[in-house]
DNA sequence: TATATTTGTTAGGTAAGTCTAACTTTTATA
DNA sequence: TATAAAAGTTAGACTTACCTAACAAATATA
């Protein structure tokens, strides 16, 4: 049985494993910034996780899942996710609300809970946000990982994720309409800045910045 | 803010002061064997929530909750009551299993959760014990308390609640096919040992025990 | 490559919530 | 009412998860 801080100590590996796509490991202080803890903490949590056989590592080494490790992040996450699911279409919270009440509800300890909550949402494959959401048996479903800012002039993608799940872009896109589903067209590239000129469905363009297009994934 | 095992004795020491309606105090014992704790572990809490004015209480006296112990208190019966309520209407749960998962949910902090919650569930009065739960202001829906127990022969009660939520009992209930609604009527009281022969809805007679008809709230 | 910077570890300490064992107060009963 | 039993408290210890400060190793850079 793991402790709530444990999990949270997974979950944080699997995100971090997942960002840096091409070298799955983590560091120390990197860890220990993503949970809002010090470095000294997350060394002696470690230390701990190791023992109990769910990470591998060694003193300045680099941190690395087990296979178990990455089971029970995965369980988390997908408890996470089915959890943001439910608020969002079950109860109305705004894009941007979910996250922080879904960091509680992803320790309740019930496997039938998890089971009859994906089953009350008819399967979902993928969050509010559009990230995937692991199946029972652990699976992520896939998609494309193009984001806007990868489009040429004159191509159109419809949004299936959001990189930044930051509220102050996530309450950004509610105003400008975008929610999954919504189709993009990208008019014109400038180069000076990297901005591009854009039309969010039938509204008027508008030109968003490249920090802005590299915070979107679509579909071609 | 209060912490998940505050949150535990206030809610104890509630649920206590209901079952002993007429002296609303509760000891030190009765409170830790309630809460599964040594009495030495209660009497630590109790002066930490005393230092916090949620209880009144002097050493070697009775335990009372204050007024704002009080509230706390009823805000995490709502909760408990409202995610049972969930569990059993929607994910499909049986009598018997929502009360441990609901005493996990019941601390997940979020009034928009619970006020839509409530909401999504259509404003419910009772759990699926036939418990009340507590209005978001706190007030109490109130319902006749007669005991099967207490009907006399002929008489007819629609049950409207269990007294004894242990699964041994809710289980018995499942396999007679009692549930809030069903309707008993008391055929004959056998004074030599307190049981009572009953109809159960259209099945055939059967009889139950003392022990059985004081556990079961009826309306007639 | 020597040194400065960054990264990670160790040692020692704190707070919450739990325990056991010994003690005190209250209550029940002979 | 004296005493035995029950109820409640105190003291000291443990575990988990956190911290700060000092130190050690690894990496980057002059």
């Amino acid at each position: 049985m793991l402790s709530y801080t444990e999990e949270n100590y997974l979950k944080a590996l699997l995100m971090l494993s997942f960002q840096n796509e091409t070298r799955p490991e983590a560091g120390t202080n990197e860890m220990a910034a993503h949970l809002g803890v010090k470095p000294a903490t997350a060394t002696d949590m470690l230390k701990k996780l190791k023992e109990k056989n769910l990470v591998t590592y060694q003193k300045y080494g680099k941190i690395l899942l087990t296979e178990e490790g990455k089971k029970n992040g995965i369980t988390i996450l997908r408890k996470h996710r089915l959890w943001e699911t439910f608020l969002y279409e079950k109860l109305d919270f705004s894009w941007d609300e979910v996250h922080e009440v879904a960091e509680q509800l992803e320790h309740i300890q019930s496997p039938k809970l998890v089971n009859k909550l994906d089953e009350f949402l008819g399967f979902p494959e993928f969050d509010p946000h559009g990230d995937p959401i692991p199946k029972a048996n652990g699976e992520m479903p896939s998609f494309e990982k193009t984001l806007l800012s990868e489009l040429t002039a004159g191509e159109t993608g419809k949004v299936t994720a959001v990189k930044d799940t930051s509220t102050l872009f996530l309450q950004y896109l509610e105003k400008l309409n975008i929610t999954i589903g919504t189709n993009i067209k990208v008019l014109e590239l400038i180069d000076f800045d990297g901005s591009l000129n854009i039309q969010i469905e039938n509204a008027p363009n508008r030109s968003v910045s490249m920090k802005f297009a590299g915070s979107l994934y679509v579909k071609r």
